[in-house]
DNA sequence: GTCCAGGAGAGGC
DNA sequence: GCCTCTCATGGA
């Protein structure tokens, strides 16, 4: 059994493909399988509407596609005459921001660095294969990303065999933090966006980037601005013309110039910037 | 074979 | 404070 949702101006190709998870299974005509938490959940488009199976799962697709949000408000918060963004958005304007778990958000993002998108893929599907709950969507069968815990007690050893190098031990830590109680991701949701950062970056192995990455992806900050070496080209040779320019200077930038959407801006151009003709070649 | 990836942390200055 | 080096791995 399945049930849709309305989902006017929605893209969801582009929004499972845009680096924000990594771990959707492309099944053609039939759509895209992945577990959301532990709901394991086949989504199709079907025009302006979001085919969910299995029905009981639509509320939990609802929000993971932040299909709730007033997008059009989002858009209207744009910087004015930035010929750039409109451009970006214009490529691909069904473009959406995901609200995702929060742990699997964070552990994943921290295997992120120095890393492709591919390659991230590849991690985040070996965790959910080997330590994850295998989940089943018909005949299909699904790895949740497995829960603190359960990182915690595989150990370090056994996430370098996934292949997650040195970022193995910013994972676990992570996990083993999470798992002893000491502090809970949810606490981060009473916190202003500032002390959210604060709290993010109190993990190891997360800075400014992956914390902004957390902060977007999956507390709905819609304000924080991740900047990649991909945001960074953009911003270099589009906003400042290939000069010569600090980080710190592109860093104040971009607080003064995106606004309170800013990170919906940031996944604009950084899609359009790795994915269309011209842009993408093999490598930025 | 070479280059580089949705970076972060440590050390030197 | 900013600059540089290193970290581990695999895709292009």
């Amino acid at each position: 059994m399945a049930a849709d949702l309305p989902a006017p101006n929605f893209d969801l190709a582009a929004t499972l493909n845009s680096g924000q998870a990594f771990h959707w299974e492309d099944l053609g005509e039939e759509g895209f399988a992945g577990c959301i938490g532990e709901q394991p959940v086949g989504l199709r488009q079907n025009g302006e509407r979001i085919v969910v199976r299995p029905a009981g799962a639509r509320e939990i697709a609802r929000r993971y596609l932040r299909l709730d949000e007033d997008h059009g408000a989002v858009l209207a918060g744009f910087p004015k005459g930035d010929a750039v963004l409109a451009e970006a958005v214009a490529y691909c304007p069904g473009l959406r921001i995901l609200r995702q778990p929060l742990w699997e958000c964070l552990a994943t993002f921290l295997t992120s660095s120095m890393k492709q998108v591919a390659h991230i893929r590849q991690i985040s599907l070996r965790c959910r294969g080997e330590l994850g709950r295998s989940r089943r969507l018909g005949s299909l069968a699904l790895g949740a990303f497995p829960p603190p815990a359960a990182v915690a007690s595989a150990g370090e050893k056994r996430l370098r065999e996934f292949g997650l190098g040195y970022r193995a031990g910013f994972v676990h830590r992570a996990a083993v933090r999470l798992a002893g109680g000491e502090v809970r991701l949810e606490e981060g949701e009473a916190l202003d966006d500032a002390e959210l950062l604060e709290f993010l970056l109190s993990f190891d192995g997360v800075g400014e980037k992956i914390a902004n990455c957390v902060r977007l992806f999956a507390y709905g900050r819609l304000s924080a601005f991740p900047v990649d070496v991909w945001i960074e080209r953009v911003l270099r040779e589009r906003y400042f013309g290939g000069a010569e320019i600090g980080r710190k200077d592109l860093l104040e930038f971009v607080g003064r110039h995106f606004g309170d959407y800013g990170g919906y801006a940031q996944q604009y151009l950084f899609h359009h910037a790795r994915t269309s003709r011209g842009n993408s070649r093999s490598r930025p």
